[in-house]
DNA sequence: CGTGATGTTGACAGCGCTGTCAATTGCGAC
DNA sequence: GTCGCAATTGACAGCGCTGTCAACATCACG
């Protein structure tokens, strides 16, 4: 009798087991060419047999990549960010991946600490960078120098190493700004986002573009400031409501800043979307917690997370075992197979870029003018 | 001119540099004693000079312990999530750690699949369990069978091998209610939160706790059923709002059901505070973000996060204490973790509790009763 | 001045896995 | 029947780090 390890099984233990060489495990493992079917299945079986699960830590560091991706995202949107999380801890798990996450410091000197600790330590196969990191050009460099794989989730130009994820900010702007006037609104507010962040002008572009498309003039006293935040959704509207033409509706560029439209309404005494429509963008989650729920658009930012992680997995060559799955489950196996094959992977290029497509969700807080009515 | 390695160094280079051994280069990265300080200065120097930084993965393959924890969570309460994170990445990153997340699926057998794959292959070194995954007794007692170390930051009883983290759920509804008493409140309806998680029993008893204390008869139809989503908060308001005698505060377990009822008040036409007052739980950023701004509990979740991270580094300390510190009171929990950063060694133990202060957050959506006016 | 106790350092053997390369086998073509 | 080529398999040497242990230095003490 042999005894078994008490531990977690080794490598060696599956070799001792199935009666082959510690390599001919690993190539099984991997997925590798040129193994006899029989010695396969006799593998999977002293596999199965043994609930064996290769090291990742080992493997890490006999292969030069770690199977690793991290995410990095400031304390900003919550909802946005837990969103890509979903996406991408999913896809990673089908993958064989997984997901580290970090949340930067806004302030300077500590990130780029941060991010040296994340790359030269941990050592990921990639890093997603949500809005708004992926806009901030000092640590995008930062990480261009370090030669770090990096998918940006933002709208914006090709750039020549860096992966990019988005959505059509501005069709997507544009078909909500011609949805309001498809509903016979002529003075249409707009509330600005962060013009730090790229989404921004494209979003304001889209509106101006609607409203060029429909013969209307662009009013500038009707678009003002803000950043993304339900406080300055409301200031601005405010300001807006205060005119001495009000518009009969308003588009924010994000759904925080239309809630903070909302309540800047109803405290004028206004209803909406009787008196005044309001629309946002994102479709977050409290989109359709609030009263009247908010027309918006929604983003798809589950998809464009696993899109990210597909992007920086297909550019490292071979997608990770598909041996994982051998220990429980057989679907496992086929789904990472295919996610394999159809990962579509562009000659797993470096510089790719993805649009997703986005969707106009109408709901309670947009109708006709007034006046039409 | 030496000639620099051109890849990341290694402690061998380092090492060279210095001209010591790896095994002191070693010594010093993990502060380990009886090396002379003038040695230490020296490979402090060269580190610094080849700007080095330890592999992770090769250091958790030579330990047994891979300086990473794990954060399980279930799709509910972003922002309580992302507050969980950014204690916990904060706290990981001071410690030389990282956080890798895990969205568990809610739905039945490919949980177990996901933990396995996470324990095996990643080999965290502890594992954090949001709430309500925290009140799960399947996936307990799965990771209890693997021996994986966790912090549930659930409150509850004392568990043999489990860590809890949390706040005093039911003294701080109770001091909810007594406030709202003190408002002038004497009929004060409550909104159960989701039974299965651990916090909502405790905040009812608080709730009846403060009506006892205070003289006031329970009566049971000022409490109605919720979960601690938005609708149940609205559709449970709007069931107290209906009643021949309703009440004149509500009491939601959480904000987004305060926040369910603020809309339902509205709906029915009333103004809150001057109406109705409605009070949360949580002080999630969406309770200051709506109108009124709901005056709530402020829940420690950050600090909650870092407390588990140093709870789970702390109970790693390396296993062979030269210096055996057997403090017969246990010590202090953070004196311990940060010893356990400086490299001394820590005993502390499994199975603690800790719970953290919280907060009343008293906001706009809470005033006196209207016939108190 | 010898003796052991203690402090300080380095050589070396892995941790569990994969890449390289050599050895072996099978097989169609000449 | 034999040669060449491809398919198949395994031995072995690390990946970068830490634990073990032996070697040496130092020092108090008898």
């Amino acid at each position: 009798m042999t005894t078994r390890p008490a531990a977690a099984p080794t490598i060696t233990d599956v070799a001792h087991h199935a009666g082959v060489s510690m390599k001919t495990v690993s190539r099984v493992l991997n997925g590798e060419p040129n193994v006899v079917p029989a010695l396969r299945e006799r593998v999977m079986a002293s596999v199965a047999a043994l609930g064996y699960r290769p090291n990742l830590h080992a493997r890490s560091l006999a292969r030069a990549r770690s199977s690793i991706l991290g995410l990095l995202y400031y304390a900003s949107s919550a909802a946005f960010v837990m969103g890509l999380q979903r996406g991408a801890t999913a896809r990673c798990r089908a993958l064989g991946y997984h997901l580290v996450v970090e949340q930067l410091d806004d302030g300077g000197d500590h990130v780029a600490e941060q991010l040296q600790h994340m790359l030269t330590a941990l050592r990921p196969d990639g890093l997603i960078l949500a809005p708004p990191v992926s806009d901030n050009a000092e640590v995008i460099a930062l990480l261009a120098q370090a030669g770090a794989p990096c998918v940006l989730i933002s709208p914006g130009d090709d750039t020549p190493a860096l992966g990019r994820v988005a959505m059509d900010d501005q069709l997507a702007a544009q078909e909500m700004t011609a949805a309001l006037i498809a509903l016979g609104h002529r003075r249409i507010g707009y509330i600005h986002g962060n013009p730090a962040q790229g989404a921004a002008p494209r979003r304001f572009a889209g509106y101006r573009q609607a409203l060029a498309a429909a013969g209307l003039r662009f009013d500038p006293a009707l678009a003002v400031a803000g950043d993304f935040t339900f406080r300055t959704g409301l200031e601005g509207c405010a300001r807006l409501l205060a005119l001495d033409h009000p518009p009969t509706a308003v588009f924010a560029a994000n759904d925080d800043m239309a809630m903070g439209a909302v309540v800047a309404a109803q405290r004028r005494g206004l209803q909406v979307p009787a008196d005044l429509s309001v629309a946002g963008f994102d479709d977050s989650p409290i989109a359709s917690q609030v009263w009247p729920q908010l027309t918006t658009v929604r983003q798809p930012v589950a998809e464009m997370a696993e899109a990210a992680v597909d992007m920086l997995v297909s550019r490292n060559g071979r997608p990770a075992a598909p041996a994982e799955a051998a220990a429980a489950s057989a679907p496992d196996l086929a789904a990472a197979a295919a996610a394999a094959a159809d990962g579509a992977t562009p000659a797993a290029g470096g510089g790719q870029r993805r649009v997703l497509p986005h969707a106009l969700v109408h709901r309670g807080s947009t109708a006709a003018p007034p006046s039409a009515g």
